[in-house]
RNA sequence: CGCGGAGUGGAGCAGCUAGGAAGCUCGUCGGGCUCAUAACCCGAAGGUCAUAGGUUCAAAUCCUGUCUCCGCAA
């Protein structure tokens, strides 16, 4: 098998390594140009790329795959038998979807046709779905529509945050595209339809999605803060200054207090009254500190119960 | 050299602008009160103020280099 990878990310780690495992030729692997990362300033390459560069894989960074005339030459001229494309970054047009024989494969982190684009993984955690999983797919030339071949469902536990079911989602992904291979080679047993009617969009995550409405429920609110954890993180303020919030308790109690109003401060956090029930906030963060438990904040900083969150 | 913040007893912070005896909240240890306690009262231990130099009669505080951590940005 001639395969041509294309991925970005720590996601698109554990895919490759089970190609390269499975003793499958890859002739390129394609990934996102080396971008400056972190404080300092260095260009930091992707993930996949130390990963191909490990086993002395060929490596192309395109700035951008569309319109680029000679990335598609390139393609072709590898003639390969399959594309695999996770986590990639960039979409692919249609006259690159086209060349493989076997077509165009992609692990999707959601069970399709629910959560298309580019944030199921958040957004299934923020609407509190119970069950989500990956989908390996056929790549057309609409996101995330293309035709089904293999799925594999996975259990969201109650305090699950987006981190948690990235990480258990880059290990399935990486099972249910080896399980699907011998599908994918044979020639796509077993491909299906996207019901359209059925689909939802899951839109990128985005730093504005992240502040706390506490006259939403304890859940709903609660449910958005592990969704937008580790990144962007849930903020609220205090006194005018930013305050992330990083883990909170629902609690079912409610107060007379308007939502929003800081009803107790303890030991464990604090007590927050929202549209239906209280949240209790036991580790935050503000601007150029560390993330810490409210217990230690409060040694240092005052907070005064009867204050109320947001601007 | 992308911008900015921070390193002070075990933890979280104040003190630095206008140099001059190491402070607060909590924890720890001992004692007391109590049926009892994570509550309350009394007492104690614990810091070369990140590090290397410089200025000064005198540096946590001013100046320079280094290390580490964090926020923004990606």
């Amino acid at each position: 098998m001639n395969i041509v990878f294309m991925g970005t990310p720590d996601f698109a780690v554990p895919p490759l390594q089970i190609l390269i495992d499975e003793g499958h030729e890859i002739s390129l692997v394609v990934t996102q140009p080396d971008r400056p990362k972190g404080r300092g300033k260095k260009d930091n390459m992707s993930a996949v790329k130390e990963l191909a560069l490990k086993y002395d894989l060929p490596v192309n960074q395109p700035e951008r795959v569309k319109n680029d005339e000679e990335f598609y030459k390139h393609i072709k001229a590898l003639n390969p038998d399959l594309i695999i494309v996770v986590a990639f970054g960039q979409i692919l047009p249609e006259s690159i979807l086209e060349i493989p024989r076997l077509g165009c494969i992609n692990i999707h982190g959601s069970l399709l046709p629910k959560y298309r684009g580019a944030g199921p993984i958040q957004w299934s955690v923020i609407n509190q779905e119970e069950v989500s999983g990956v989908t390996i797919m056929y790549m057309d030339k609409g996101m995330d529509t293309g035709d089904m071949l293999y799925k594999k469902e996975i259990a969201l536990a109650p305090k699950e945050t987006s981190e948690t079911l990235y990480d258990k989602m880059r290990i399935i992904g990486a099972d249910a595209l080896k399980e699907a291979m011998p599908l994918i080679i044979s020639g796509g047993v077993g491909r299906e339809k996207q019901d359209d009617t059925k689909a939802t969009y899951a839109p990128p995550i985005s730093k504005s999605l992240g502040e706390v409405d506490f006259s939403k429920s304890a859940k709903e609110i609660d449910a958005l803060i592990r969704g937008l954890n580790p990144w962007p993180v849930a903020y609220t303020y205090y006194d005018n200054q930013c305050m992330k919030v990083w883990d909170v308790d629902v609690i079912a109690e409610n107060s007379t207090y308007a939502s929003g109003t800081i009803v107790k401060v303890a030991k464990e956090g604090l007590y927050v009254q929202t549209g239906e029930g209280q949240l209790c906030i036991s580790e935050i963060q503000v601007p150029n500190k560390k993330r810490m438990a409210v217990s230690e904040y409060i040694k240092g900083h005052t907070i005064l119960e009867g204050q109320i969150l947001g601007r």
